[in-house]
DNA sequence: GCGACAG
DNA sequence: ATCTTGTCGC
């Protein structure tokens, strides 16, 4: 797939006054609401999928050939040196139908907030590859949940023009309506509303939830919850729906964590 | 000045 | 993200 709005593709050479610019230009090009045609129920996944094998579940039989279902993509980065491996899984159900990446050069280093600037042109190389259109992305790393509400998962979607969803494991920026330093429940969801640190959005508006995918029968150990926003044309609420409805007795959802071993393996090699 | 900070 | 063995607890 291509690039849909060639003015947002981030370019690490900007300043950083030019980059927070940009990203408040995409904060308001981009649609927090659900405007695709995923039901979350669509897309369940019961349980893990086996390893690399595409086309085939993983106890060997292989899946209906559902070709109504959505396709759901996950995206990850790995790195190598100086170098970003990015790497792109989708999915019809529990069947993989595709994957490809892409190898490019970090220019600049990490640096909280502009995150998109670092890894968004790798993962713009590893979509240009792709042959599928996925109906939904799950990016590794925050969407709405960001200083001006234009994570890398945002950056990602509104560029592409697809359905995104940011999948994190850290909460960059935001307070809890309730601590979620308790054990949550499987299954469980907690509001992440905006606060001081988000610039462009009102105080107290969600921008996210924290979702429990997956929790330890234990009292004492638990769990860290995921933190999932809305990337592009998906709410708080789907977004929360979709990532527990491909949660499949890992912490990740499917896509996700597929994407994050297909770069730990393509890293391997080059 | 101090703290906070996705991957 | 990455460097890395064992270890504690499901």
């Amino acid at each position: 797939m291509d690039v849909v709005r060639p003015e947002f593709v981030p370019d690490p050479s900007l300043s950083t006054a030019e980059m927070e610019t940009l990203q408040r230009d995409i904060a308001r090009a981009a649609v927090f609401e659900d405007d695709h045609a995923v039901d979350p129920e669509s897309v369940a996944i019961d349980g893990p999928v086996g390893q690399s094998t595409l086309g085939e579940a993983g106890d060997g039989s292989v899946d209906e050939p559902d070709t109504d279902r959505p396709l759901v993509a996950g995206v990850d980065q790995a790195f190598v040196g100086d170098r970003a491996v990015s790497a792109v899984v989708v999915l019809r159900g529990r069947e993989v139908v595709e994957r490809v990446y892409a190898v490019e050069s970090t220019e600049i280093p990490y640096v909280p907030g502009l995150l998109s600037f670092r890894e968004g042109g790798a993962i713009l190389s590893a979509f240009a590859e792709l042959d599928h259109e996925p109906d939904i992305v799950f990016v590794d790393g925050s969407g709405r949940i960001h200083y001006r509400e234009a994570g890398l998962a945002t950056h990602v979607g509104v560029t592409l023009d697809v359905p995104t969803v940011g999948v994190a494991k850290n909460l960059l920026c935001g307070t809890p309506r309730e601590s979620l330093d308790r054990k949550l429940p499987e299954g469980a969801r907690v509001p992440i509303d905006a606060d001081d640190e988000v610039e462009t959005a009102e105080n107290g508006v969600c921008i996210g939830y924290a979702v429990q995918t997956r929790q330890y029968e234990s009292e004492t150990q638990y769990v860290n919850p995921l933190l999932v926003s809305p990337g592009h044309r998906v709410s708080a609420e789907t977004a929360a729906d979709l990532v527990l409805a491909t949660a499949a007795g890992y912490k990740l959802p499917e896509p996700t964590r597929l994407a994050d071993d297909y770069a730990d393996e393509v890293k391997t090699d080059v």
